[in-house]
DNA sequence: CAGAATGAAAA
DNA sequence: TTTTCATTCTG
């Protein structure tokens, strides 16, 4: 990463000091390193990952690493990185997985707190349930250490032993990348080349073709282009940026195509897409290299075109410039065989964006476009439909496959779906949206704008909502995304946004044809076989992105958590497209940079919640849909898997990285991808499988029975008749624990009567029910601060702990924090409970909660006390709120109630 | 940057 | 047996 070919050093830190810098970074891969170098901090790594799998690509055909990948990674990569990290094992996976759970839950508490928590869950966690994550921790080690055959887990030691430099690096560098592996284990590793090869073939494999591809292309059109620009024509004057961030370009592509995770079919509507564009371009501007691209290209023209909108918001006024032009080829590329319709419209925007350039007129253009958006989705949608035409059977047709390029081609390359079936249906749909030419146009110039400010992961995501959305986000939309921004359980990832009431209504317009995209997707989910399964879950993951949890857990619930749900859903993904929009006009009014702008954009985006919700909710639907079902079948994703990752992930990536501090998903390169999708697939255990357990556990531990531990059942299952079993596995383990812990059990009281304190931390908007909090009983239950792991040195002085087993000081503390928790976290547990049904939606209502807490249920609730609770949310959401009134979710509740009192 | 957790690997 | 380090991110 860091070093990565050209300026890599930009990257982290480059060198970072002599170990990692402690980025966050997921285990990139190495490969990307080239690419990116001059692009900014944050894309730098997705980029290197990116541009890492190019690399490979030519390593593997040549020797490995040969060129690219070798000297980059050796020399920049390895130096900067040094080693790969080393994989995660199967609690960090599961930390990974949840964190973000818990945090929404409790959203005060701070990682570490977060930690305990989450240690809590794990120890409580199903042993089948754990062993899936110690199944993807060993598979996820092991296609490591494929990757890296000499890969030495302490690497301090061993640096010493070679030049520093390279041979640390080397095994800093991701493990994942192959290219790494074979510098690396250069001196090392003679060995690994086969083994490694195999997934680094993958990569290559993938990446050639489309890396090299549209690289190439994209080098081709740039030079051409760039005379051209100069010239004046929009089109080309793109290009000319885009020969810089050409490298960037071509990540992006490899992301985008990596994050198709699954399937190559997503090509086929690339291909189409692609043969539009290359048509286009062909006609345009440059001629040279649209032809050759593959199918796989043909995504790389609208990732060019979006990489070129980026590159210009980069660069500063040719930037703008480009941008525009990038949007005109866009249009061009999508009008293919309108291309001169195309032209003309284009020409006219061009000349106004491209003479005033600017932002200025952008800023003044994305008010417009704001209106338009909607559109977009529309295009996409149709763009993908438009499969067999490639040049584009209708204008509109083709306007709409320029959209949609970039969303369609993702997500078709994650179905790897066949192209044509799927989009042929699409296309209908596209051409309805499409309003216009002219907004057509816009239209491409927002895409573009936005891929420029960085919207592209904004745009993704918005895609993966549309497609978990669905149906449902298609009603959602309503409803009160307010409610949720405002609440927004923690702070700072998903709401930053906020700001954005007034963007509601775009909002519903970007439902609309998020909606319609959704639609497309469905479509093309069933063609891909493989796919179909994690598609499915991912699909309704998606949906749950939006919202807190995905409902599975809480059946009971339901029908308000649907309501809810769709709220939640409408809100994340308006959020997206609303922070793209909001965030398009901020930057592009002033924006600074390009780089910047775009970083900052994409960073803003992400941060205020947009990815991240994104991340989250996928998680949880995920986990909560998929839960069982997927988190096996992993299977292949070694070798497969990687490759497959390795291909397509880059989108994730982007997130990440944007991301990367606030949830870190995918940034990782192909592997990663592999890795994450197979992370996804994980099961997800909602905090109220945790609470529920942690609350059987109290009781329990009351009891004292003895109880085997067995865990009863993963909570993957079902929903409803699973909570139970859930529960009294949970129960069971707790007890277990507690007989560990013994003594220290008094803290945690049962009680807690706080327990109608914590809904708020739930927060999380309005997630309905799941993630409220499990926790926090676990907390209580458990003595807070795991003290399992034998105290290190730093941690031994806390730790004390009389001889009577009673508390330490240092353990009065940790109940003292417990309690304190306990208020926070434990209420919720019971309440949680009642919450999960409930889906309480406040934000942050702690404060409110607490008072509420007062009132405290008792431990286990009455229905009584579970409905009062769930009265007092329900006037918390109004007051917040609003959309959900309170006596429908009163009356929703009331299920819940009825099994949390089973329970 | 420490630290909270668990686990795997190395010393 | 003890250390490192993987992840995440607040303080």
């Amino acid at each position: 990463m860091k070093g990565g070919g050209g300026g890599k050093e930009p990257p982290e830190e480059g060198e970072v000091s002599g170990k990692r810098p402690k980025r966050k970074c997921l285990q990139w891969h190495p490969l990307l390193a080239k690419k990116a170098p001059d692009f900014s901090e944050e894309e730098e790594e997705e980029d290197e990952e990116e541009l890492e799998k190019e690399p490979v690509l030519c390593a593997e055909s040549g020797a490995q690493e040969g060129e690219c990948a070798g000297m980059e990674d050796d020399s920049e990569e390895y130096s900067s990185e040094q080693r790969a990290r080393r994989p995660m094992n199967a609690f960090l996976l599961f930390c990974k997985r949840h964190r973000s759970l818990v945090r929404q839950e409790h959203p005060r508490l701070d990682n570490r707190g977060a930690t305990k928590i989450l240690a809590d869950w794990w120890a409580v966690l199903d042993p089948k349930e754990k062993q899936k994550y110690t199944d993807m921790a060993k598979e996820y080690k092991d296609a490591f250490m494929k990757a890296n055959p000499g890969y030495k887990w302490c690497p301090a030691t061993n640096k010493p032993v070679k030049s520093p430099s390279h041979s640390v690096n080397n095994a800093r560098k991701k493990v994942w990348s192959l290219p790494s592996n074979p510098s690396k284990e250069s001196s090392v590793a003679k060995k690994q080349s086969k083994t490694d090869s195999t997934p680094q073939l993958n990569f290559a494999m993938a990446d050639p073709n489309k890396m090299g591809g549209l690289s190439m292309l994209l080098l081709a059109g740039e030079h051409a282009l760039t005379a051209r620009e100069i010239s004046s024509s929009s089109s080309q004057t793109g290009c000319t940026d885009v020969a810089k961030h050409t490298g960037k370009s071509a990540l992006f592509q490899l992301a985008e195509i990596s994050s198709s995770p699954v399937q190559p079919a997503g090509g086929s509507k690339n291909a189409e897409d692609t043969s539009s564009l290359t048509h286009v371009e062909a006609s345009g501007p440059s001629q040279p290299s649209s032809p050759d691209l593959p199918k796989s290209c043909v995504k790389s023209p609208l990732f060019q075109l979006a990489e070129i909108s980026s590159s210009r918001s980069q660069s500063g006024s040719e930037g703008r410039q480009c941008g525009q032009s990038a949007l005109f080829q866009l249009a061009e590329m999508c009008l293919a065989s309108e291309a001169e319709k195309m032209e003309a419209r284009s020409s006219q925007p061009s000349g106004e964006s491209s003479s005033l350039c600017a932002q200025h007129s952008s800023s003044s253009r994305v008010t417009a476009e704001h209106e338009d958006t909607p559109e977009l989705p529309v295009t996409t949608s149709s763009s993908s439909s438009s499969t067999s035409g490639s040049t584009s059977s209708s204008p509109t047709d083709t306007t709409l496959s320029d959209l949609s390029p970039c969303k369609t081609l993702k997500k078709k390359k994650k179905k790897k779906e066949n192209k044509d079936s799927d989009e042929n249906p699409t296309s209908p749909k596209k051409a309805k949206k499409r309003h216009s030419p002219e907004s057509d146009l816009d239209s491409v110039m927002f895409t573009i704008e936005a891929v420029a400010k960085g919207a592209w992961g904004s745009e993704e995501t918005p895609k993966k909502k549309a497609r978990l959305s669905g149906s449902e986000s298609s009603s959602t939309t309503d409803q009160s995304p307010a409610v949720k921004k405002k609440t927004k359980p923690k702070p700072k990832k998903q709401l930053k946004l906020k700001d954005d009431d007034a963007e509601e209504e775009e909002e519903g317009d970007e439902e609309t044809s998020k909606l319609e995209d959704v639609e497309m997707k469905t479509e093309e989910a069933p063609l891909t076989p493989k796919d179909e399964c994690e598609n499915e879950p991912d699909m309704k993951v998606e949906p749950p992105v939006g919202v807190e949890d995905t409902t599975p857990h809480c059946s009971p619930p339901h029908p308000t958590e649907l309501e809810e749900k769709d709220t939640d859903t409408k809100q994340p993904q308006t959020r997206p497209e609303d922070r793209e929009q909001e965030v398009k006009p901020e930057t592009c009014g002033s924006r600074k940079s390009e780089r910047s702008c775009k970083g900052a954009l994409y960073k803003t985006l992400v941060s205020e919640g947009m990815l991240t919700s994104l991340r989250a909710n996928v998680d949880r639907g995920k986990r909560g849909s998929i839960r069982g079902s997927l988190s096996d079948h992993e299977g292949s994703w070694n070798d497969e898997s990687w490759g497959f990752s390795q291909a397509a992930t880059s989108n994730p990536k982007k997130l990440k990285k944007s991301k990367s501090k606030e949830e870190t998903t995918p940034g990782l390169g192909k592997l990663e991808e592999e890795f994450e999708k197979k992370f996804n697939s994980l099961p997800q255990y909602s905090p109220l499988t945790f609470d529920k357990k942690s609350v059987a556990v109290t009781k329990k531990k009351k009891n004292s029975t003895s109880s085997p531990p067995e865990p009863p059942k993963p909570c993957k299952g079902s929903s409803s008749s699973q909570k139970k079993t859930l529960f009294h596995k949970i129960v069971n383990k707790y007890k277990h624990r507690k007989e560990k812990s013994s003594a220290a059990d008094k803290d945690v009281v049962p009680t807690d009567p706080t327990v109608g304190t914590e809904s708020s931390p739930v927060v999380k908007s309005g997630s309905p029910c799941v993630s409220p909090s499990p926790e926090p009983q676990k907390v209580l239950d458990t003595p807070v601060g795991s003290q399992k792991r034998k105290a290190r040195k730093s941690k031994i002085t806390h730790l004390v702990r009389t001889a009577d087993g009673r508390l330490s000081p240092a353990e009065a503390e940790d109940k003292s924090k417990d309690q304190t928790k306990n208020q926070d976290e434990k209420p919720f547990t019971q309440e949680t409970l009642c919450n999960r049904g409930v889906c309480y939606n406040d934000p942050r209502s702690a404060e409110v909660d607490v008072t509420d807490a007062s009132g405290g249920l008792p431990a286990f609730f009455s229905l009584a006390a579970l409905a009062e609770v769930a009265a007092m949310e329900n006037v918390h959401r109004a007051q917040r709120a609003v959309s959900i009134p309170t006596e429908g979710q009163v009356k929703d509740m009331a299920p819940v109630l009825i099994s949390c009192a089973d329970q």
